[in-house]
DNA sequence: ATGAAAGCGCTAACAC
DNA sequence: GTGTTAGCGCTTTCAT
């Protein structure tokens, strides 16, 4: 086996072997020019018979398309990236475009490296992504000589960039716990320095009042304990907190039960990101807002290819709805309003 | 700048400018052949100043080389192969080679697809990474005409593969509690049916006494909490407990914590895997081994790399040592131990 | 020391 | 309908 190594067919060998020239092999193969059905018959079935596959970079050389995408992530802990990537490959894959996958970790020059990289192998776009949606990556991507496209990364305003809707997913969680008939809802989330956050905070407002409380602090367990510390020390404390991450609801959950405080029968809780690990393993499990990081990503696979096939995108800024994924932190019954939940999930 | 879309500077340009032919160029900028060093310099001066980067495709498509490896990974999750991604990156981007990142998601016919992609567009090799280092990728990478290294998941017997070293990672976890003194250890692990539990559970009862327990569950916190459930019913429950993954200690020591007993003054607890989300949001952040798995890919990396120069590489199967991370889970004093933290983390 | 020319494997004008 | 020919951008003998 060690001899095949070499011996890849090449698009030649159909030809000769099927009787014909290598022009009408690879117009058969390609189903491009004109010829007998036969004749393109026959070269296809040789080819088949023969297990040729064409060599990508000879054909990128003459076509100017590589079939290959470059993917830039700061976002070393994969927490946000994940889904995205795995989104951006699931629209990818069966388009037969590959992806590079760049980790530049916040490092402009290991950005600038990487970004070399790509041009010089040809890629036929960029997808940008990050962890924030208000931070940008650490490279000027706007001059580059291909299509860009920005997912939760921030990106130049006449760019194509995507985002989640941080303000839908926050009133679907503060309508969802007013629907539970709760009255005295609390917003625990993270500094408010992030774009996110205040989107969130926004939208909580609107729904729940503007007399709704919102708590700032950092994005961790132990600001879910602090937060619910200073809530409990209030004559009337919350029957609803809804968290800016799951982390924080993780938090508050476990300081409530610390407290003798019961999840869901006394108050209700909501996280945001839906990350199953932590989501899961909250004891009530959490109701959390799912960002669809992965549609994310497969919208902007679908873009990065429209954009590569020269087909018109508009520039802007689009946002992907949120959707609410119910556990069991909120309490309610969800048999008792399938209209709610359709309403809901139907998005 | 949109005219400039095709205007990418050619060798040929380089040359033009230069005075010299291509041929020289080439050799110039290559550092091969024989010229004046005026003759080189002068080139490559040129070149820098006309922003040269030669076409990767054109190059790989003479050398037979196109700097640029697979990555396939079947843990859709990332929380083993993203570390192990990084690492790869790490060792693979300052010598110019590219990472294509195939997720395959435990599926054959996606493995395929990506695998047969990998080889049209010339792969110098492939990465096969997983999350079980006792099972197998859903692909058959054992005839393909290019080197594979396999990292944290099975290959064949005379395949080049990585793993980290199960056994020692646990033997220097249960010498550190005994070490702290501790008497009754036991350990709460995962399912015996994956290897890496039962290699870590032989080191345990190898360093503990054979007499020591061994607990298996599921990998949740939610087995931490049954565990300890189980184990207090005893009439003289352990003072030290090494459970199989970050996720069971964490619900270990919850249990505890509710229970009254004082972690680490009454109990030690050490975690494995050294997943900060999990080992530093315990209360007290927990003590945990970790596998090492950048380095892991940094070495995946350079094997690849090594392979693909066609390097001689010894087969089989190479352990990487673990190394534990001492945060405040088992107690004792740091500072009071110099030598056994060296001894520890000199690896 | 330098350059002309032949290819790497494929596609695309343009003939026939 | 099918084949001839000329590249894509680069490297690499082999002359000179």
């Amino acid at each position: 086996m060690d001899v095949a190594k070499a011996e890849r067919i090449r698009i030649y060998d159909v030809a000769r072997v099927a009787g014909v020239s290598v022009a009408t092999a690879s117009k058969a193969l390609n189903d491009t020019g004109r010829m007998t059905d036969a004749t393109r018959t026959r070269v296809k079935q040789t080819a088949l018979a023969l297990g040729f596959r064409p060599n990508a970079m000879a054909r990128a050389l003459t076509q100017q398309r590589s079939f290959t995408i470059g993917l830039l992530t700061n976002d070393s802990y994969g927490r946000f990236t994940l889904p995205v990537m795995a989104g951006i490959n699931e629209a990818l894959v069966d388009q037969g475009v590959s992806v590079f996958l760049c980790g530049i970790e916040d490092d402009a020059a290991l950005g600038k490296i990487h970004v070399d990289a790509m041009l010089d192998k040809q890629v036929d776009g960029i997808i940008a992504t990050g962890k924030r949606i208000d931070r940008r990556l650490p490279v000027d991507l706007s001059e580059l000589p291909l299509p860009v496209v920005y997912a939760f990364t921030e990106g130049p305003a006449d760019a194509v960039t995507l985002v989640s809707d941080d303000a839908q997913g926050a009133r679907e969680a503060t309508e969802w716990l007013l629907g539970l008939g709760r009255q005295r809802l609390v917003h625990v989330t993270g500094p408010d320095s992030f774009a996110s956050v205040s989107a969130r905070a926004g939208a909580f407002r609107e729904a729940a009042g503007a007399a709704a409380a919102v708590l700032h602090g950092p994005w961790s367990e132990a600001w879910g304990h602090a937060a619910v510390a200073q809530l409990w020390q209030q004559e009337t404390p919350p029957d609803a907190i809804f968290c800016g991450n799951d982390q924080i609801a993780r938090g508050v959950v476990d300081a409530l039960r610390e407290r003798g405080v019961d999840v869901p029968a006394d108050v209700s809780v909501i996280g945001f990101d839906n990350w199953e690990i932590v989501a899961a393993a909250t004891r009530p499990p959490l109701t959390s807002v799912d960002m669809n990081l992965k549609e994310l990503g497969r919208v902007a696979g679908r873009l990065i290819l429209d954009l590569a096939e020269g087909k018109p995108v508009e520039p802007g800024i689009r946002t992907l709805p949120c959707k609410l994924v119910v556990r069991q932190s909120c309490g309610g019954d969800m048999l008792a309003r399938p209209n709610r939940q359709e309403e809901l999930q139907g998005i």
